[in-house]
DNA sequence: GAGTAGATCCTCT
DNA sequence: GAGGATCTACTCA
């Protein structure tokens, strides 16, 4: 197998969007409590820092929770959401500038047995791992990991050669965001088209 | 198979 | 003290 871990350049790039579309196809890999587990991601969707009144630290606001993503690119920003879902976002852009890509479905590679487990699931299906809340559970994901690097021991990401072609991509408007102007009608959900991991289409 | 309501708790005002 | 980048189960057809 080709894998290389993804370079901090990666991360760094002004790009976000771009990094957004370039992280499909690309592979989560989770060492929690000595059980690894890994998964390739099938959708993501891009929040563009400061100006973007979908994100946590629209205006630059700077809370203890939104502090993570101040950081470089290269790190994990792990938040709650409704009390029970556990949030997985990647950090991208420089220093200060508060970018960051949602992670919203992963397809399931390795420790199957695992997720099912944390998921108390009996079989194996799609729903296993389709959604930002659930993902981050079947591979051990929680707040706790947030700040870490994801070059570390704990959350690695890997390029494993999968190529994604870009008529493969669609891109598509994020939802619920209408108030935000130009901004709404931005394309800044990426999945992967025909895959049965990507959440639901609204 | 599709649509809807309730769960549940951390974070910011 | 209110709300949130969600999920699940239950109802109805």
């Amino acid at each position: 197998m080709n894998a290389s871990l993804l370079s901090m350049e990666f991360y760094r790039r002004p790009d976000t969007a771009g990094i957004a579309r370039e992280l499909l196809g690309k592979v989560i890999i989770t060492d929690i409590g000595g059980i690894q587990s890994s998964g390739r991601i099938v959708e993501t969707e891009a929040y563009l820092g400061a100006g973007d009144r979908a994100c946590h630290a629209y205006n630059y606001r700077r809370t203890n929770r939104t502090e993570t993503m101040y950081l470089p690119g290269g790190y994990a920003y792990v938040y709650m959401c409704y009390g029970i879902h556990h949030l997985f976002n990647v950090v991208t852009h420089v220093e200060n500038e508060p970018h960051a890509v949602l992670v919203r479905a992963v397809e399931p590679l390795e420790g199957l047995e695992i997720m099912m487990k944390r998921r108390d699931k009996l079989k194996f299906l799609p729903s296993l791992t389709a959604g930002p809340g659930v993902l981050s559970k079947a591979l051990g994901i929680s707040r706790d990991h947030s700040g870490q690097s994801l070059s570390g021991p704990v959350i690695r990401l890997e390029d494993q050669g999968f190529e994604i072609k870009p008529s493969e991509i669609i891109a598509s408007p994020r939802v619920g965001v209408d108030y935000a102007g130009e901004d709404a009608l931005l394309p800044l959900r990426f999945r992967i088209k025909d895959n049965p991991f990507t959440s639901p289409a609204r």
